[in-house]
DNA sequence: CCTATTTTAATGCAATTGCATCTATATAGG
DNA sequence: CCTATATAGATGCAATTGCATTAAAATAGG
């Protein structure tokens, strides 16, 4: 039996729902309005962008995003459809395959952070210093570990 | 114009989407193992708890959750089909009505928070001190301000 | 080797969300 | 009072998500 959360913790809880929203509305209205794909989109190709050339496997993608896996399958529909990522058959492993950004979606990428990168601004460096963005991000990976 | 944000920013960032993830996502696996509604409904019936006999305003529940208005009429629908809500209508406005928690709504919000309240605490209480989690907590309402 | 289990990925279908729009009432400005 | 605009709320339709299941290949255990 886990017990009662005390006050700091549903503070803390409610305090993350808010922020969450409020943060990520902002960022992908951003986006929106500037023409480009979601959030999603961004983090699969820059997870595919950094694996290089030999890509990742589905599942691998699936656990970097936090992703469920029938979520990531259909992505990985939407981001082949667009021509920004492709699927090669892994020869490792005949269930699966391997996914690789184009450079189309280097492309897309790079001009998705362009919009990105001053909305994370907006959203969170104009609000904190940068000590306190450091321990923000601190306590939040706390609350990600087993 | 707005700038770049710097490397504790973007970690920071980073942070609050995964932790809101893990988070969330075990919160809402213990409300539906327990045969319980999603985080939405307990939200709702707490904000229209709180506010009493006199209810709230669709628009004022909107607010309070940070909803689309899409959503929270869709979401007052369905409360309303469980019989967890009743729809008034207002005589101060005849556009719109007033939402009250019934006390069906009140039974299964108390009955919600034995499992959420858990589930908090099992999410952040068991990860964070008391102190912690009120320095997260300030650190991230400081996201949402204007 | 053979069977049982696990892992990888896709998909049909229902529920929810997002978008755009619509109706009705309220408020502001002349 | 009358028109123009703003606000409250609902809704049709498309896109996305969630759920449950399926298929196929890999691995484990006798």
């Amino acid at each position: 039996m886990t017990g009662k959360p005390d006050d700091a913790s549903v503070s803390a809880w409610i305090a993350l729902s808010r922020a969450q929203r409020v943060a990520f509305r902002s960022v992908e209205e951003r986006l929106k309005s500037a023409g480009l794909p979601p959030l999603a989109w961004y983090d699969a190709l820059w997870e595919l962008e950094k694996a290089g050339e030999q890509g990742l496997r589905p599942f691998e993608l699936e656990r970097a995003l936090l992703f469920e896996q029938y979520n990531l399958s259909r992505l990985a529909d939407r981001l082949a459809g667009a021509g920004l990522v492709e699927r090669k058959p892994c020869r490792d492993d005949a269930r699966g395959h391997v996914l690789t950004i184009t450079s189309a979606g280097r492309e897309l990428r790079r001009r998705m952070w362009t919009v990105y990168s001053e909305a994370i601004e907006e959203a969170v460096g104009r609000r904190l210093g940068t000590a306190e963005a450091e321990t923000l991000a601190a306590l939040l990976r706390k609350l990600e570990q087993p």
